[in-house]
DNA sequence: CGGTATCCCTGAGGATACTG
DNA sequence: CAGTATCCTCAGGGATACCG
């Protein structure tokens, strides 16, 4: 099915489309929010066991970021009070909202990956 | 339904999934490609309409990516042979493959801007 | 363990001018 | 009309060191 069925030059309409995807793209992008999301996705874990799964990623670079889906909701932290202190993250109902989102953009990777290679070889 | 069915530490794994949704982002990424896609969405386009339509977009960024998106197969370029030349871009039907992408992101963009809206409120 | 603080560098993209 | 060529800015993110 086409984004739009009936021609029109019309800018106004093209930023009403645009606007929600712009925000969604702009969001996820960056290079570790998804693969966070990803990690988080295979069950609940602790700081550095993230730092260690999600490869590449500095202490600076995912603190932040989990700060950011924290605030935007998609990711849960929680505190432990034991000794020394146990903090766990994982990803809340709102967080698997994006399911679907990351299972279109993986199909299509999937699917231009192997188009891509069929041309250059 | 969930991303992963079964919990597991297992990096490897994580990395199969990452690989082709990182492919989707990093070619969907930067500012101009699905302002551009959407914009054909609306119909063929001339060069100077685009540049036009797409609002903010310089001469340099709008060649750039279209090459790009017409080496990747999404649009195609044709020229006619006239005086002055007129040169068309449309969208491929590998460019429509797409849509469903686009319209998982317009979705989650939409509510999440919701989302947000009500919180900060 | 669970992070911060600093410093630094690259490249995406903007501004402007020019060409066939 | 349909682009190129140059120069420049700035923010995302890397490296490294440190803290409670």
């Amino acid at each position: 099915m086409p984004i739009v069925h009936k021609a029109t030059h019309d800018p106004k309409m093209c930023q009403k489309m645009l606007l929600p995807v712009r925000d969604s793209l702009e969001f996820l992008n960056g290079k570790w929010k998804i693969p966070i999301i990803i990690a988080l996705s295979f069950g609940n874990r602790r700081f550095k066991e993230l730092a260690s799964e999600i490869e590449g990623i500095t202490d600076k670079m995912l603190s932040k970021e989990l700060r950011d889906l924290e605030q935007n909701q998609l990711v849960k932290r929680t505190v432990y009070d034991t000794v020394p202190v146990k903090v766990e993250y994982s990803l809340t109902d709102y967080g698997h909202s994006l399911d679907k989102v990351i299972e279109e953009l993986r199909n299509w990777g999937t699917q231009h990956r192997k188009r891509i290679m069929r041309k250059s070889s």
